[in-house]
DNA sequence: TGGGGAATAT
DNA sequence: AATATTCCCC
């Protein structure tokens, strides 16, 4: 009640921003080829997308590493580094996790609601970490690991950012897994893997630190399901 | 001015 | 249901 004070939707400001909303709607017209002589191929839609699992896991990652205290959508994307991923697309799965987590708590005294396997689903695609529940416990042991590992070969300062935040976030609170005490965290993760991202990166600057190291795609997933995790997520516009 | 966060719209 | 957009406030 706080805010919302205003009607709901009044009307939106004149200058019409030209919301790019390429999110996952291209198939309008088709190219006047002389095409499809005998072959009327269905385009395959591309309905569910096996990344959409993957890009939550990257999601969640990146919100288990920052903690939640860090976890604001422009420090996950920069994380996530995902090329298409924008701010708000991560602000609105944020919300929407954070519902889902906040659900989970009400779970254990709350009794009655139970998880909607048809929702609960992506989210229980990934694992979520305990601190995520209780903020007030520390992980003792309980190291958390990411999914995707570093990748290296950084170039923007939003890698560092990243890094930055992840390294802050262990400083200040040193809740999540990476513990500077001992040194420094224990590796931030860049990753890249979506489609085709040509956002070539050279590793110029050598010199100056480097806060991380030249990983590849490791380890994975630890899914507790055995089935079939794949569902939904946040579009992958791709430009 | 930018961005986080929730409400609301599609 | 999930994602996008808008609103409000810091």
């Amino acid at each position: 009640m706080g805010r919302r004070a205003s009607i709901t939707r009044g009307t939106h400001p004149l200058i019409s921003i030209p919301h790019l909303s390429r999110s996952r709607s291209r198939l309008r017209h088709q190219t006047p080829q002389q095409l499809r002589p005998t072959s009327p191929p269905p385009p395959p839609p591309p309905i569910h997308s096996p990344a959409a699992a993957s890009l939550h896991k990257r999601f969640v990652d990146a919100v288990a590493h920052l903690g939640i205290k860090n976890a604001v959508p422009k420090t996950i994307m920069q994380l996530m580094s995902v090329d298409g991923l924008t701010r708000e697309n991560v602000a609105s799965h944020l919300q929407k996790y954070r519902l889902y987590l906040k659900r989970m708590q009400g779970l254990s005294s709350g009794g009655g609601g139970g998880s909607d396997p048809a929702t609960d689903r992506l989210f229980a695609s990934s694992p979520v970490p305990a601190h995520f529940l209780h903020p007030n416990r520390v992980p003792s042991s309980d190291h958390f690991m990411p999914s995707f590992v570093p990748i290296a070969t950084l170039q923007q300062q939003q890698q560092m950012a990243a890094v930055a935040a992840a390294a802050a976030a262990a400083a200040t609170t040193g809740q999540f897994g990476s513990p500077p005490a001992n040194g420094k965290f224990d590796q931030s993760f860049l990753a890249r893997q979506t489609q085709q991202q040509q956002t070539l990166q050279r590793m110029s600057t050598p010199s100056l630190h480097s806060p991380v190291g030249n990983y590849i795609e490791d380890l994975e997933s630890a899914n507790a399901n055995g089935g079939r995790t794949v569902l939904t997520l946040f579009p992958t516009r791709d430009d």
